[in-house]
DNA sequence: GTGGTCTAGACCACC
DNA sequence: GTGGTCTAGACCACT
């Protein structure tokens, strides 16, 4: 993995511009559910706090969702408007 | 079908008030037997688990009764007094 | 799939056979499991009985073990004797 | 680690049993804290579910108590009469 | 970073 | 073929 953090913008904000930057390559598909919080943990070696930090941002952008039990899932950005 | 899961409420909560509306409504009519819990996990695309908790909710409520083997049974509000 | 049931033979020692050449085969292979009951149910259009007559010879001649909730898993024939 | 599960009886029962027999053994001492159901999990290699489930047998047994976001800990046998 | 809740799906006992 | 039990693992609330 090349991805590293750097610079002055919070920890979230950078997992949650990278995880964005997944979705937008496909490497995490419309339609297809996102690595669970422990797997993001182990990837990006954060903590649970900055790991919900970054999903929440997503989920604010409409970007994915969440469900309880089942896991966090990519949608379409904007599907009808 | 028009039932749709929507909402922070639990699977199992939404489907167990979709049973009973159903109960209330005479779909599943007193004395008869309600969907065996395959039929029901196909019907609305939910685990074993969540089908149980649903059914579990309405045994609880005295609306059901099952019977090991063969089903459960809707049964009267206030069954003998 | 290629396979048929044929002759006079139960049903589930035909199947248990079948499976049984799908594990010399490496189709499943040791320590990995074998498909649910459901999945096998559907694959060969038979009964859960069947099924589970057939993967209990399995059981019996040591070629696989069961772990409730788990799964049935592929063993090594006679790993020592 | 000398512990392996074994026999028919459920996982969560087999757990119960020996994180009981470590109270006993004093390993996990009256008044110290039980390992974390993280590091349960990773030591006998179980899921969650498992894990709660044995935990619950010894609350049962009044051998623990667990406190919210701190963890689980040992109390004596007769607590306080 | 803990315990709490919820969901999916495996095999089992019984009718 | 029904309901019963057990296991794994997801996200959540709180310390």
């Amino acid at each position: 993995m090349t991805f590293e953090f750097s610079g002055p913008e919070p920890l979230y904000a950078q997992l949650a511009d990278e995880l964005q930057r997944r979705i937008e390559a496909g490497v995490y598909p419309v339609g297809q559910r996102i690595p669970s919080e422990a797997e993001i943990r182990e990837e990006f070696g954060v903590g649970r706090t900055t790991t919900r930090a970054a999903v929440e941002i997503l989920r604010g952008k409409g970007r994915v969702v969440t469900a309880k039990g089942r896991g966090t899932y990519v949608i379409a950005p904007s599907p009808a408007e």
